[in-house]
DNA sequence: ATTCTTGATCTATGCGCATAAGTACGGGGG
DNA sequence: CCCCCGTACTTATGCGCATAGATCAAGAAT
């Protein structure tokens, strides 16, 4: 606390000069080994520990990775999900399982760690405002983002001083480096497994709107329409208004409209339907079957388990690392864009047996 | 990537110096609003990110926190569990639930960004050594280290340069800050329900060796001891061995020296404890009863489901931003200790029913 | 009218490190 | 014996920002 020592310090008890220390780290074989170890020896005495911010002014380049999720706080709310609780012990507010966000998030930290880099995690919400993106932007050599969460105009302006990698958004800005995901084929196999195993003709879709959702849409519109079958529009629940939701499918069933089967979005909508059918005392899979998207833990603990397409979320976070890291060592003339297979889970609530868990 | 604009080039822009521009953005009271306006007019339209190693140099703080994770990869296998996944599922390697170190680092970040603060995390194993953790420290204003994960030198070095939090180890350096838990009363209330309620009488400690581990067998055989009952020697599990467990089990049972209840350091080896009990066909609670510490999600999923003592996992790592944020607002003395209460978690595996869950 | 005050802005400097460019030294080849 | 060259260091400089202290203008006070 009281003002480490600095490599003129260390500099001054080795008998040597800066620039030797500096070598004596950074590049060792340029020092004689008696001399390496002096200076070694004398950083160890003092307890010499380097200023990253002094190495980061000098090189340009921090060594460090960003990752920028939104304030937790805003997110819990919907993000826990009713599911995701235990009645009693509720009262710690953790989350039981790992959501999305925390999947990607470990796949960024196992390969920051991996490739020697450090990681740096910066919050927000809608008050911090930009400041707080920028401010981790500044202390980094790349970040990663996920969709939608900061503005476009922000990311634009960071991505021209450093590599920005935006997570999951199938529409994103062109000139970020984006991981996304194959959403399209995702949902091929899933309504290849309930249109051709099960049978099932009437669909409806389940979801709140944004790009990533909407491609999910679509490439499910067009399933349907090779298929001859008919398609509604999607039946837009909104975000941790689960009454809402409720009270759509309550009306499809008065209307003796219920579909053979909810096609939702995510998995969140997906639980949330489940939970809505068996308050409604409509059994799943029995009556309606459903299936989510995404693969969060959640699903495959809940009963009847979630049929889903489930996303490899720590390569997500991993693959975004690997982009940046390949940036940084040598720039790419064009933002790349890699696309991630996602595979089919079968599991209960489409009407199968449980095959697996 | 081509190298960001700079305060200089934004004073250019701007027509000021380059004082007035850092002005602008750290002491806007400082400046003109007019002059204000034009200066973040022109960083605007330059797309200026402030450096935060320049930053940091400058002012000698760096507004970020640090915390220092070993490397998952290491971790994993033993910390994963033999609950913790699923057969057919078991491909992806992602956790199932957090487990202590997650909920933990959840607490640190959430408390980061409500305060302010960027966050970095550190990785590293026994290879990359102390490097990485001083790399860490470098960067940060302070520190937050777990227990027994980093030679305690190398710690009390770095709390030389900066606050150095150290998280849950009873018997941790004594100029570090600490934040630990009440490992006595959380033992107490434990063996109260388990000698009050339950009336067991012959117990068995079960635990891998460690300070924490210790702190409680000791608790555990104060207890005993008081109520004038017999105390052996803890059954030393090895971590990721479960079979050298099975294997300690068989043994009691030939000996039909099989405790009334096996009172489990931690939560993972009570898993193990349960599971190894179940393959050996002994029922769990009926025969035996099984309690943990530690509070995981994972215990509480499981059946029977983990009686056990909760820490506050969230709290602790909140705790320990809080202790770095005060030291740095107004430096102590003497290195604080904050000690945090725990709770008594019942649930199936002592014999009790469901309540909760 | 002159001096003092206050606010707004600028000039100059240093934070701790990396590194280009320079210096000193010693040995081998011509 | 001199020159060249490689090794092992050192000197000098700049990275981008914050900030103390200087400057300057425009009232306020005398």
């Amino acid at each position: 606390m009281v003002k480490g020592p600095t490599v003129y310090d260390v500099a001054e008890r080795a008998g040597v000069s800066i620039a030797t220390v500096s070598f004596a780290f950074s590049q060792p074989h340029r020092v004689r080994e008696s001399t390496r170890n002096s200076v070694l020896d004398a950083a160890r005495e003092l307890g010499y520990v380097p200023s990253a911010s002094a190495r980061g002014l000098a090189k340009g380049r921090t060594g460090a990775l960003g990752l920028f999720s939104f304030d937790y706080l805003n997110l819990l709310p919907e993000a826990a999900g009713d599911g995701a609780k235990s009645g009693s012990e509720a009262d710690e507010d953790c989350r039981l399982f790992p959501i999305w966000v925390d999947e990607v998030q470990r796949g960024v930290e196992l390969e920051c760690f991996s490739r020697g880099y450090a990681l740096m995690i910066g919050g927000g919400n809608k008050a911090s405002g930009e400041r707080a993106v920028t401010d981790i932007a500044g202390r980094v050599d790349g970040l990663i983002v996920f969709a939608r969460t900061i503005p476009a105009e922000v990311t634009r302006r960071i991505s021209a001083r450093i590599p920005v990698v935006e997570l999951s958004d199938p529409e994103g800005e062109s000139s970020l480096h984006r991981v996304t995901i194959d959403n399209a084929s995702g949902i091929g196999q899933l309504m290849e497994h309930l249109i051709g195993f099960h049978r099932f003709r009437r669909f409806m879709f389940v979801s709140i709107p944004n790009a990533e959702n909407e491609a999910r849409y679509n490439a499910y519109s067009a399933v349907l329409a090779a298929h001859g079958l008919e398609v509604q529009p999607p039946l837009e629940s909104r975000p941790g208004a689960s009454a809402v939701t409720a009270e759509l499918i309550a009306e499809l069933q008065d209307s003796g409209s219920l579909p053979d089967c909810f096609v939702c979005a995510n998995d969140e909508e997906a639980l949330v339907v489940l939970e809505t059918l068996k308050a409604a005392g409509i059994p799943a899979p029995a009556q309606v079957a459903v299936t989510g998207f995404d693969g969060i833990v959640a699903g495959r603990l809940v009963r009847p388990s979630l049929t889903t397409v489930r996303q490899p979320m720590e390569l997500i976070g991993r693959t975004a690392v690997d982009i940046l890291i390949d940036t940084l060592t040598d720039p790419p003339a064009t933002p790349s864009h890699r696309q991630l297979p996602v595979s089919l889970a079968v599991r209960e609530s489409c009407g199968c047996r449980a095959q697996e868990n």
